[in-house]
DNA sequence: CTTGCCGCTGAACAGATGTTCAGCGTAGAG
DNA sequence: CTCTACGCTGAACATCTGTTCAGCGGCAAG
């Protein structure tokens, strides 16, 4: 690494880690300019020194945040792999990611709104190829279809914790990432209601009989 | 109303439901206990005379969301309305307690694990009665596939702000709640993917190519 | 060796936050 | 009326947070 040639830009950059790593995992209100000095074993006014502010660090952490996630795209695009959330789970550095990314979305942040419209973006635009290629179902509000598909995904990574004490290990554990990605193919192959069953179900209520969540 | 026959009671319940409400909206760390009184209109000290402490207002925040929630799965399955997320967007007081249990989802309290837990077991639940009813398709996978149907609704909350963004009203409103359903039913109905070319897709790659969401 | 630069630190400060406490006002009991 | 109980408050305190600043220590240039 070309980058360890200056110590003060090593150990910015471990500060920075240590800093999407920490808000990824608390939150960023919880997550103090102590906390991070003291994981990243430099003094706090370092850290302030390096970013000017606790606001500047936020701004390093979303720049790099969507740098690591736009070459994690690039890769996975290229390699022809899993392009959706899952293949993300396996790459270096994008799972501390992707949990920031989840905090940022719910704080307001501007890396999470970036993120969010992007991701309707490339959802929309992969279902109208699909569409054309006779692979996807036309959809009447694309929209709802999108942001429900994202929702899908983004909400197990919002709720990874729980999912972890659900399965009793992470979700990017390899078999579990697979059995995410089989039943997620199962459930937008085939749906899960039996159509005439659903049409019968839909008329009197509106009625999602798929959970009865609540 | 019988619960305003004591004064001290009723600025409680309102202390404790702008307490929902800002939590549900900021989170735990950034609503301060000053916040708190000043949007409810007393001093910072009452709301500690009441509650002991601020773990102690979490605690009865917890304890009153649950019930609220509680008693609209009750209204809810009465009535037969729509039981899904959705419903409970229109019931009075409920929207808050979603919000906040979204947070609490995030944030590792106990609220939020309890009804994460139990939306997983009425979800399965209702996919065991429907299966056997003919209405659903069998799965290999039971928990997963319950997990997914429940990240997908609630993905949809976590992201509100997002969501309200996108579509320039909040998820609550009925018109863009009918949206929600309609897509939902279809989506879980008939799928999203051509089974023929998602079978040609699955086989070379594992790729889902409903969403090359990033 | 001296000088100056730079990564880095400890101490200090102002503001915010959770929490405590002595006491105010009022309303109902005697 | 007196007195007590209770909802409620302002002021104070210790702690934590972001931020500033003077200065240490090593290292490369002169």
């Amino acid at each position: 690494m070309c980058s360890a040639s200056h110590p003060g830009i090593a150990t910015r950059d471990r500060v920075l880690g240590v800093a999407i790593t920490a808000i990824g995992r608390d939150g960023v209100k919880e997550t103090t300019v102590r906390k991070i000095a003291h994981a990243a074993d430099v003094s706090a006014a370092l850290v302030l020194h390096h970013f000017g502010s606790k606001q500047g660090l936020l701004d390093a952490c979303d720049e790099r945040v969507l740098a690591v996630t736009e070459a994690a795209v690039a890769a996975l695009t290229e390699s022809g792999g899993n392009a959706g959330v899952q293949g993300f789970l396996a790459i270096d550095g994008a799972t501390e990611a992707l949990a920031y990314i989840g905090r940022s979305m719910q704080d307001g942040g501007p890396a999470g709104r970036t993120w969010f419209a992007r991701m309707m973006e490339m959802t929309l635009d992969g279902l109208r190829t699909l569409e054309s290629d006779g692979a996807a179902r036309h959809s009447e509000d694309p929209t709802m279809r999108a942001l429900l598909l994202i929702a899908m995904d983004l909400g197990v990574i919002l709720l990874r914790p729980l999912v972890t004490d659900l399965f009793g290990r992470d979700i990017a554990d390899p078999a579990l990432t697979e059995r995410w990605v089989r039943e997620e193919m199962d459930l937008l192959s085939n749906g899960v209601l039996r159509t005439s069953a659903a049409a019968a179900l839909a008329e009197p209520a509106t009625r999602p009989p798929g959970k009865d969540s609540t």
